[in-house]
Parts: C-alpha cells; structure tokens; sequence
RNA sequence: GGGCGGAUAGCUCAGUUGGUUAGAGCGCAUCUUUUACAAAGAUGAGGUCGCAGGUUCGAGUCCUGUUCCGCCCACCA
C-alpha cells in the first residue's frame, strides 16, 4: 500500500514548504538547552553560528545559498550530535543601501528628503524597512535555514542600539574615538565620507597633463606633471628631490601657481621618483594621500579647494562653481593660452570608485569621527597568531595579518540620515558631550543648549558587535552568558576585512574574548564562464529559478545571459533546495570561487530523485514483508557483510570529513556510497535475497532499513528536505513492520533531531574482497554481452572455476544469475577445472570464468584477447618485482609494501589462470 | 611594487598528513523502456595532472624557477 503512496518522482515543490513549516512549528530550531528553560544545564558546550546579518534591502542571491547552505550544515549536524545548537538570524540596517531605496521611492513621488525633512524621512524608512525587510528572511527559509526565528535581531532594534551606543562611549572614554579634519573619501553624489575600504580603484584610460611652474622673480620654470589639473587650485608646494640636479637649485624658492598666482614654496622631499615624468611635483594636501602626507611632514598648508558637491569653491577664484571635470578643461585652456602647458600624453590612471554606484570618489579634507585603531589592531592580530582564532582556509591568515599591521584609522561617520545616530552633543561652546542617555547640559560648562551630532554610524561599526549584541550585550544576560562565544563563523572572504576582522577587533575590546574560535570562508559564486555575476553583464541566476523553475519570459526580463537562454530555451526546470544546496557544498572547497554550472545542479537533483525511489523501494518492501518464520536467526550473506562493512567506513569517514571541516568531501563520499554502492548494487542483490525465503526477506530488509536511515542522516545537513520526507515514511512503515527493524535506542520523531550515525558494525576486509570479486564477475560477463551483442533477454550458461573464493560464488549463486544474466541450470560452479576448458574464457583475478556463447565464435578467437590480457599482467609482474627487489621494499612502511606483495600475488594468480585458459 | 589563488578527461570540478593502474558530474558512443528510479540501467572511449628542474624508494600532492588567467593589498604625480 505504501508503494501506491509515495510518487515515482520526489515531488519536491509541495514538500518543501510543508516540512520547513512543521519543523519550525514543532521547535526544532531553538537549541535543546535554553537557559530560559526548565533544566538548563550551563556545563553543557554548545554550537553557536550569529548569521552573516543580510541587508534589509536584499534580494536572494547566490550568495545567500552559499552562506546558508554551509552554516545549516554545520548547524545541522552539529544539532544531530547532540549539541545544544544556536544559529542567530537578522538583517543589517545598511546604512546607505537602503537610503537610497527610500531616497528613490521619494523621486518617484517628485520629492526629496531635505524636503521631507530628517524625522519624517527615517519614519519613511522604518515604514519600508517594515513592509520589505521580512522578505529576506522568507528567502533564506525557502533554502531551509533552521535558524531560530525567535532570537530574530536588527542592527536598528532597541538593543542593539544601545549596544553601539555603549561601544560608541567606552571607545571615546578610552580615547580610542577622535574627531578632526583629516583626508577623508568623499562620495560627491551621495554627500558622505566613505572609509578606504568603501573605495575601489580601477585601471582607466587617461592623462597626464605636463605643464610649467613658474618660479618667482625668473623666468626659470619647473616642468610638472599630473593627472588631475584642476588640483593645480590647491597647490600649496613644488617638490623635488633633494639630490636631483636638475631641479635642487629652485629649493627654498618661490612657485606661481599658475592663473591664480598664488605664491608656493619650493621644497625638498625624499619621496619624490626623480625617473617618473618630469620628476618634479606638485603638493595639494587638501586633495591627494600623498600629497598630505608631504604636506604634514613640511608644515605645508593645506587647501581645499572643493564643495561637498565635487564643485571648486572661493579657493578656486574665477573657477568657482564648476564642476571639478568642467574645471579641469576651463583651467588647462587657461594655461595654455598662458604658455603654461607643455603637453599632453594618454597615460592609464588608477581612478577610485566608489564601490556603490561606482561614481568617482574624490579625496577631501573633512571633519569625521575615526576610531583609533591601532590598539584594537594589536590584540586581533595576536588572537589570531596565537591561535585563538583559526581561519579556513589558512591563507587568508596571512591576509588577515597583513591588513591589520598596515591599517589606517577608521572613519565611522557618515553623513547620512539612516543609521545609529553619533551620540555626541555639542554646547555653544563647542564642548562635546558624550554619555549613555541623552543628555541635558553641557558635561563641560554645564550649558543647556546642545545638538547632537548629525551624522550616523558607518553600518560596519554595528555589524562588528553582532556575535555578542545580538545575544543581548551590554546587559549579562544569560544567553549572552551561555551561547557567547559563538563558534565558527561562516561567510564570504570578500567580507573579511568589512566585517571579519573588525568583529575580532570589537569583540575582544568589549568583551575580552575572541567572538568565534574558527572563521570559515567561502568563495564567491560566479557564472558558469567565471564570471562575476552582475546586472550589466546580464548573466545573474536567481537561485529561486534554479529552486522552483523559470520561464523563459521570467530569465529574459531579468535580463540573464544568453547562455542560460541556449541551454534552456523553454525555462529553468524546477530543480528544488536541495539539489541547489548539494550543489554549493560539494563542488566548491573553501576559499575558492565557484563557477556554478546549471549541470551540475540538475545532476543533484537526479540524485535527490535517486534517492526518494531507492527509498521508496525500502518502505514498499517493508509493508509487503512476510511474517517471520521459524528460524529468525540466520547469518549474513557475503553482501549484507560488505554492505554493512562499507556503511561502517563510510559513517566513520565522514565522520572525520565533517569533523576536518572537509564537507565537500564528505557529501561525496556519502554520494558514492549510496548510488554507486547501496542503490547499484546492494539493491539488487537484496532482490534476489528477498525472494529467497521468509527469514531471508526479513533478514534483508533489515540491512536495507539499517543502510538507507544512517545515509539519510549522513545526508541530512546537506540535502535536508528529501531526507526528511524520506525518512518520515520509512519510520513509518518500519514501526508497522515491527521493533526489529527500528534503532535500538527507538525511531526519534524527526530526521532533523535524529542521532548522527556511529560505526555499529565492524569492518570485515574479507567481506569488502569477497564482494569486490563478485563484482568484478559480474562486470565481466556482462562486458562479454556486450560485447558480443547478445540479446538482452537471452541468458547464457557459464562455468567458473572459483578456487578459494568457491563459498562465496555459491552463497552468491542465485544473485550471480541475476545480475550476470546467466542461466541458473546451466551455470556450473566448482573450486577447480578438471575438463578442457571451453567457452569464451575469462580472467577475473584468482577466478576463472567461461561463458557458453552458442552462437559467437569459437574460442581460437580469443586468444589475441587472453594474450592482451597475460602482456598487461606480465607488465604489472614485472614492475611489481623490480620495485619490491629496490629501496623501496626496505624503506616504504610495512603496510604499504605488503599491500604490493599482495597485488604482486594477485598478478601471478592471474597469470597462471591465463596462462592454463591459453593451454601453456 | 608586494601578496594570494587557479591551471587535472571535450566542458564544470573533486582529489588535506607524498604510496606507485588519477576520480565524479555533464557531454560522447553502443545497447536496454526487466515490477525503486528513463531525472534510469548496462558497457565503453577519453587524462605524459600548465612547463622545466629538484627532494624522495615513490610526486597531481613537497621545494625552486617559469608561463598564462584571476583576485587582494599598495601614497609613482
């Protein structure tokens, strides 16, 4: 009746969302020790993952895939060891992503937020953050994180605000905060600084502009070069090298600067490349990281000469108002009209952009907020050396370490209105207030008049307190006290300084403990191509396609490459979660980028449909089972000891794979194992058994029960829907069947909260050999069918001369006839050949095989066959003997060389079985 | 300029303490719709593991050099 129930497909689409729902309804994501529980046991260690918090603003991607098909997977198995397991979700505010969201919404309705004014704008975004920001979440439950939904957390909530708001404070206390005017990145468009990270340089066609530099009182000149010439405003030195004769004269002198005729000094520096261009530069402090860092060590003034819009200012004299690229062109006209210009060559310039939007980022003297980052820099740099932290893979260590000990100061304001406001209050006076609560009067001179800081909080400054502001810090909660710290922490590498680094940073500051003792990194998905997946390159896959299918009309809107178009003229078939998941875990090794291929994909779907109907063969035979009959106890077959041999190596192989952090690995193997083995194999031998008798199908059944529930928990982590839809109808029909066929310790209620398997048998090497020859048996007959094309239907007689392994081709008889399609009365199988042999000889290792073929040829033809055969055996002899007569014999160890003395056997088995077959 | 990664079958990729006949999926060829599965089964073809040296009894795996591709970091205008 069962096997009328379950469908010949693995109707995934209706059993996904149902599962995830149940399991979410039933608790099985919040950890099984609560300290808000009854019973909590705070001895007990548990497994903690604080989610990669997504934007609000996001929309599923690949990367999300990524993230939460690696971080279920270690939660979930970890969950099935037995460990208290907690995996933290939220969303980040996102600072300036989601702004501008609102910020377009508001154009649409042809107004602008300085219009709309500060409080009504961010109520604005509170509003959107309401309506869209569950989406995210919706998302990463379709990929089927079992997060607990319950510690949900946002970087804007209530208490983590007052989280920044503590770090914020202490950081100022201990003087790690400062405020100034500093060379900062200024993004014109968006009107805010931008840390260096925020900035992306890019190799663009350009020019290097030659021109003259006056000097004062002559009509000597220095010949200058730059990029940039409206910088030319903000000169306020010439350098040159102190030993460079061309130029050492004109130190300590006067420059014009040219149009304006602003007086500038002359000086000497080290850093100046005599060899590059005209090997004379010029200084603008106010507008270039070099250049102020000349600028401080001379005592240069320093001069902006650019508005917050990129436009040059009253500095720029009759220049003013213009855009910074207007005034490059007008001021160069100027100057060649001048007879300043000497000329102009194409020349590649680095330009930064801003890795929003990409506009051109531009460098400016403006008063921020920075973090004194130094000493934070020191204790992360050694929680790392001293293996506190360990980092997967481990080369990103040396990244790590290298960033840390070349870090500059961070900027952490922002000039936005959607983010953690700067709690610092400033008095007429100037002072700067800076407290936990809002406060009242000046703490200086006791003022009542004060302003807060306009500016927000950079969105990393909140994201680096996640691991421990999201269980509840500042206050000594007990989930804070419990779950902190957390344990590995997974995401993209491309995060690592953003986010990894300044966690540590944060989380040894205020916590005194590193947040995470293992920060595991993945690499990023690209197209098949190795592409990075983008809008303008039109070849983003939305892993929702890829889940529940697409049609073509959905993939061309979205304007995704032609290749997916040409691979799928008629849509992306619905290929479901945990095709997708298996996917991402098993063909991309940590650190690496993947090039994802839609093959791929489907493949794992086929193996999830392998799956659900070798499973469905198990339940269908568990509900037709013959009652016991009188003897219940009977011994193994050959194949139930090796299939539960290898379940053995497999369980414990991977095992230590999940243990290495090697997952990848460990779903392939498991893979393997369940088709190439269990379901190639196995499956049909149990056929065979099955039919034998009563006890026997009993006997069998209970291998196929035992070999498929330890594979579906080995798979579980990975592929977590088919296993637990698979799972649930064999618990089912194995209880109907009765307690033999159940665990020892009782069928738990659900896969997801089921034991990780253990080892339960022994590994029997004689059984794995014993097997491993059948097999090769089998191969060989049917490689003889085809061939010599013999009809599938027909069945052959054969005789096999088994030496030693005569027990187990006998115990295997009737599966032998099966598989090998032989004819059961006319197979012959004896432990020597004592006639001529006849039929078409094969050699399969110690065993000999002769299959009747009554209609192929006579056996002189297969001699050049044979003859092959002996050449290539001879060879293997040959090597084998010269190998084990060298150092190797002395040297190898003992296990290694006996496994060749071993194979050398083998060989020589062989050989005398050739060489009888060809009457030698 | 410094650092890192990749280069393995036609394509996409595995291959973690070096073990001697290098694996998978897709694709390809031939056969089969046999009651778990055609999203399948059976059989097969296909690789001097980028190149050149070295260490070792033994190298896809370790070392050195080198070529191509990609990435990260960096104040030569």
């Amino acid at each position: 009746m069962s096997r009328e129930s379950l469908p010949k497909t693995f109707d995934f689409q209706s059993v996904e969302r149902r599962l995830y729902r149940w399991w979410e309804k039933n608790g099985y994501f919040r950890p099984t020790n609560d300290p808000a529980r009854p019973g909590f046991d705070p001895a007990r260690k548990p497994f903690v993952i604080a989610i990669p918090p997504p934007n609000v603003t996001g929309e599923l991607h690949l990367g999300h895939a990524m993230f939460v098909s690696i971080e279920d997977l270690l939660v979930r198995y970890h969950r099935m060891r037995g460990v208290p397991t907690l995996w933290v979700p939220g969303a980040d505010h996102a600072g300036i992503a989601t702004q501008l969201q609102v910020e377009r919404l508001l154009e649409r309705e042809g107004t602008r937020r300085e219009a709309v004014g500060r409080e009504k704008f961010v109520e604005r975004v509170w509003e959107w953050k309401r309506k869209y920001g569950g989406i995210i979440f919706d998302q990463l439950r379709r990929l089927g994180a079992s997060c607990d939904w319950e510690r949900e957390r946002f970087t804007l909530d209530e208490g983590l605000s007052r989280a920044v708001r503590e770090a914020f404070v202490r950081l100022y206390e201990k003087g790690l905060i400062y405020r100034g005017p500093r060379l900062i990145n200024w993004s014109p468009g968006l009107r805010t600084a931008v840390s260096d990270l925020e900035v992306e340089y890019s190799e663009e066609p350009g020019t290097l502009y030659h021109f003259k530099y006056r000097i004062k009182g002559s009509t000597d000149f220095i010949p200058v070069a730059t990029t940039r010439p409206e910088t030319i405003l903000g000169d306020t030195a010439v350098a040159v090298h102190p030993e460079d004769d061309r130029y050492k004269r004109f130190v300590g002198a006067t420059a014009l600067v040219p149009i304006l005729d602003r007086e500038i000094p002359v000086i000497a520096d080290e850093s100046v490349v005599r060899e590059f261009a005209t090997g004379a530069l010029k200084i603008t402090p106010g507008h270039d990281a070099t250049d102020y860092a000349v600028g401080q060590r001379h005592g240069l003034q320093v001069l902006s000469v650019l508005d917050e819009a990129a436009r040059v200012n009253a500095h720029g004299g009759p220049y003013q108002g213009l855009d910074r690229f207007e005034a490059r062109g007008r001021l160069w006209e100027d100057m060649r009209h001048a007879g300043l210009v000497i000329k102009e060559e194409p020349y590649t310039l680095n330009i930064p952009r801003s890795q929003r939007g990409g506009e051109i980022i531009e460098p400016m003297i403006s008063t921020q907020w920075f973090v004194r980052i130094q000493p934070l820099a020191e204790v992360a740099l050694a929680a790392v050396r001293d293996e506190r932290i360990r980092i997967i893979p481990e080369r990103f260590e040396k990244v790590y370490a290298n960033w840390l000990e070349n870090i500059q100061d961070w900027c952490i304001s922002r000039q936005l209105w959607w983010g953690h406001r700067i709690p610092v209050w400033y008095c007429p006076q100037g002072h700067q207030t800076v407290t936990r609560q809002d406060p009242e009067r000046c703490s200086t001179c006791g003022a009542d008049h004060l302003e807060q800081d306009p500016d927000v909080l950079d969105t990393w400054f909140s994201s680096g307190l996640w691991p421990f502001s999201t269980l509840g810090w500042p206050d000594q909660t007990a989930d804070l006290a419990y779950f902190y710290p957390t344990s590995v922490l997974e995401t993209g590498y491309d995060i690592l300084f953003f986010w990894v680094a300044r966690m540590i940073m944060m989380g040894l500051e205020f916590t005194g403990r590193p947040p995470f003792h293992t920060v595991y990194l993945h690499g990023l998905v690209r197209d098949g191509r190795g592409r990075k997946m983008s809008k303008s390159l039109g070849n983003v896959l939305d892993p929702r396609w890829v889940m529940d299918g697409a049609t073509i009309e959905q993939i061309r809107e979205a304007g995704t490459s032609q290749e997916v178009e040409e691979a799928y003229p008629k849509g992306l078939p619905a290929m479901g979660t945990d095709a997708l998941r298996f996917t991402l875990l098993t063909s991309a090794s940590p650190g690496n980028d993947l090039n994802l291929s839609l093959d791929r994909v489907e493949a794992n779907r086929n193996f999830a449909n392998k799956l659900w109907n070798a499973g469905r063969f198990v339940v269908g035979n568990l509900a037709g089972l013959p009652p016991a009959g009188s003897s219940s106890a009977l011994p193994p077959t050959p194949a139930d000891r090796w299939i539960l041999s290898r379940l053995a190596q497999v369980v414990a192989e991977a095992t230590r794979l999940m243990e290495a952090y090697q997952f990848g690995e460990a779903g392939r193997q498991v893979y393997e194992f369940f088709w190439g083995e269990f379901a190639d194999w196995y499956l049909e031998v149990s056929k065979v058994q099955m039919a034998e008798s009563a006890d026997r199908a009993r006997h069998t059944a209970r291998v196929l029960v035992t070999t498929l529930d330890a594979c579906l928990r080995l798979l579980h982590p990975f592929t977590p829907f088919v296993t637990e839809e698979l799972w649930g109808n064999l618990r089912r029909a194995a209880i109907a069947a009765g307690d033999e066929f159940g665990p020892r310790e009782g069928w738990p209620e659900a896969l997801i909260i089921a034991p990780w398997p253990t080892p339960q048998h022994s590994v029997d090497d004689n059984a794995l050999a014993d097997f491993a020859l059948f097999a090769d048996v089998v191969r060989a007959i049917r490689n003889l069918r085809t061939e010599r094309k013999v009809p599938t239907g027909s069945r052959l007689a054969a005789r096999i001369v088994a030496g030693r392994a005569l027990p187990v081709f006998e115990a295997m008889r009737p599966a032998l006839i099966t598989l090998a399609h032989l004819d059961g009365q006319r197979l012959e199988i004896a432990a020597s050949g004592q006639d001529t042999p006849h039929g078409v000889p094969l050699t399969v290792g110690p065993v000999e095989v002769h299959v009747m073929l009554e209609a192929a040829g006579g056996q002189a033809s297969e001699r050049p066959r044979l003859e092959a055969e002996l050449r290539d055996v001879e060879a293997h002899i040959e090597r084998l003997e010269k190998l084990l007569a060298g150092d190797f014999a002395a040297r190898a160890p003992a296990a290694i060389v006996g496994k060749e003395r071993e194979k050398l056997a083998a060989h020589h088995e062989t050989r005398a079985r050739l060489k009888h077959q060809l009457g030698e």
